[in-house]
DNA sequence: GTCAATTTGTGCGTATGTATG
DNA sequence: ACATACATACGCACAAATTGA
């Protein structure tokens, strides 16, 4: 499972494990990942590095946290799909502190930001929001 | 500064600080941040408590670091735009780690996911690629 | 309603490795 | 060769919130 002696670093290779269990559906949307302690003492690393590893899977957005209920695969979010005009340009990045809060993001939901071409800009939670070319 | 009995977590409050020097310009692109330990002496915090502060403004992109440079505010990369063709949808998320490092990509940079209408998935860095509706 | 157990959050310290200058 | 600086990994302790007996 898990190779001290590997290039890789042991809380890279947690995150991995988990992620490709999460990506198989071995562990499905809501369904909450083993306690980082139990994670530790599973695969006989230390908490630290559990924590390493979950650190990144929520960076990535794969899964949440209810403190102190447990971390939980993310469920996907209804999406709506909004269309794109003529000369409107679409870009993404992180959301800033104020944006995460007014629109209830999640950690490691980036937001896509739709520009006018008289320069107003639009932003959408990328979770919830498709774009398209009609 | 750095208010020990504060609601705020202590790495928070560090970040914070960062963070505001960082937008109002008093550090610029490409500038150093202080070293963790001298970040650490200065406010009178562990090494660990300030790297926790620098993981939060890396996973929000907005510095990068080049080891054992330093750590460096970023610089906006040049950006490339790419149209859309009929049909297609636009959708955000933040990259794996495996995708990271294919497209080399810093830390706290989402990708752009376009997708076609026969189910072709093509992915972008969002720091370096916008789209457009022509 | 109370209390104990569980689980994540925060913070500290230490040690070692690796790459740069 | 040496000092500097970030990366990884371990350990410990306590806090806060939820859950269930």
């Amino acid at each position: 499972m898990i190779d001290h002696s590997a290039d890789r670093a042991v809380f890279r290779q947690l995150a991995d494990l988990l992620r490709d269990q999460i990506k198989s559906g071995e562990l499905g949307p809501g369904e909450p990942l083993p306690s980082e302690l139990r994670l530790a003492q599973d695969y006989g690393i230390s908490r630290t590095t559990v924590r390493q590893a979950i650190g990144q899977l929520r960076t990535e957005g794969l899964v949440t946290v209810d403190r102190p209920r447990g971390t939980f695969v993310r469920v996907p979010e209804p999406v709506e799909v909004v269309p794109l005009a003529r000369g409107e340009r679409v870009s993404a990045r992180m959301p800033t502190d104020a944006e995460r809060r007014k629109h209830r993001l999640g950690e490691g939901t980036p937001v896509l930001v739709v520009t006018a071409p008289d320069g107003t800009e639009t932003v959408h939670p990328a979770d919830r929001v498709h774009l398209t070319r009609p």
